[in-house]
DNA sequence: CGACGCTTTGACACAACTCAACAACCGTGG
DNA sequence: CCACGGTTGTTGAGTTGTGTCAAAGCGTCG
């Protein structure tokens, strides 16, 4: 795979300026880009024996499956992002990974990675700076369901979904594509699907935003911003 | 300090088998244990040059800020938990941290870190693990407040304490002490203090878990994480 | 002793959920 | 070509869980 191509190791670039051994080091650790069609569960919750991914295009789900059956997503990976690291650190995962729209990912050799850790410590420092970003944005998904209200909740979780498209040019400042469902949406939001959709309303009947035919498109994103109390995401 | 009184090399050590000199890397990349009172914030949201700690006795809670003064407790660190390694790489820190009862903390210097880890890579993986877990812990809270009910999260909010506390021998099998007021529960599970207050007087009257006069006591573990749904987290 | 913080309880309001029904939009197969 | 079932979106009505407001009881500490 040309380096160029590759989101990882573009994304990685950004945070720690990288050398070109590192560089093709991470390319090289990773599979050529795999074909997953739509609805495949990539990755098992509870289950041992891990794999670790990058996702490369398409959209995707982590998610926790409760007891009763309930689900709670947790993220939805875009282009670059490392999938099922947390799973084969510890040996067993803790969530499942789902694919939405038909998607590529590339497979992780956890050996190679781990011999070019040691060859390339700050390598590691990358990869932590990208799991810490992850985790930033896990912990405010937190504070989000905790401490805000389903209105300002679904407009934090646009606007930050927005950020992190543009990162990788799939968002414009003002529309984006966005193939989930209000299910989809009801379950990383925790609430019901129904109540989704009249959140949704509000939002179009305030001007601030359009969720129609798999496009989110911004009317007005300072007085979303603004109803949401949404900070920009840190850059590198 | 010694290095059997060292909770986080000792934490460490049960993930990964570490050698006596990385052993003495933890130890001497750490200050000698700190005071800090009782209330005071040692780390401040949104500020940058954040300092990392690893807490050594006390309980303190990290936590966000949202903009109408709500708060969000992410979680409670128990001794040998890493506090504000995230604010380090991400350069400036997205949460806070206070500490609740008087406390000693152990600074981290980070330039000996990073050094530490390129001489030893395998301490990466330590820490990596580390991080894994309490991330997987973060995870399993927001599936909590995203999808449980209020007597269901709260229940399993105290088995989870219980068996972090365990590790460390703060805990037995029926009871802990927790020097936290029902408001602070209340931040941490996303709920009012009054309605706190209501789930805990049902948890009493289910005679399952009884919190009191900074004791939690379990009457029935069993009945509890069955009400929960809670599985037991992983060990190393 | 009074002040303060924490807990407890009751009454009421409101946000979000559930249930139910229907509309719109697919892709599939007759 | 149309009929069909399945999925997704939309709306209304009624219920329930949780928040808010208010007030009182209790400890503790200065």
């Amino acid at each position: 795979m040309p380096l160029g191509s590759n989101f990882l190791a573009k994304k990685l670039n950004t945070f720690v300026k990288l050398s070109q051994e590192e560089l093709e080091g991470l390319v090289q650790m990773q599979s050529a880009p795999v074909p997953v069609e739509q609805g495949v569960e990539l990755l098992h919750q509870g289950e041992n024996g891990q794999i670790a991914y990058v996702l490369q295009s398409g959209w995707g789900c982590s998610f926790k499956i409760l007891r009763d059956g309930a689900r709670q997503i947790i993220t939805f990976p875009i282009p670059g992002d490392l999938i099922g690291l947390r799973g084969v650190l510890l040996k067993t995962s803790d969530h499942a990974f789902s694919v939405i729209t038909d998607a590529q990912v590339c497979r992780i050799s956890v050996a190679r990675l781990t011999s070019l850790l040691e060859e390339f410590p700050r390598l590691g420092t990358a990869i932590m700076w990208a799991t810490s970003r992850d985790e930033a944005i896990t912990v405010e998904h937190l504070a989000s369901i905790g401490r805000r209200t389903s209105l300002e909740r679904t407009a934090h979780f646009f606007l930050e979904l927005r950020d992190r498209l543009q990162l990788v040019g799939l968002a414009t400042d003002t529309e984006y594509d966005c193939p989930l469902s209000q299910y989809v949406i009801a379950d990383v939001l925790g609430l019901s699907a129904i109540h989704v959709n009249r959140v949704l309303r509000q939002l179009r009947e305030l001007e601030l935003l359009t969720f129609q035919d798999h496009t989110v498109t911004f009317h007005d994103a300072a007085g979303l911003a603004e109803l949401a109390g949404y900070d920009a995401i840190e850059g590198p």
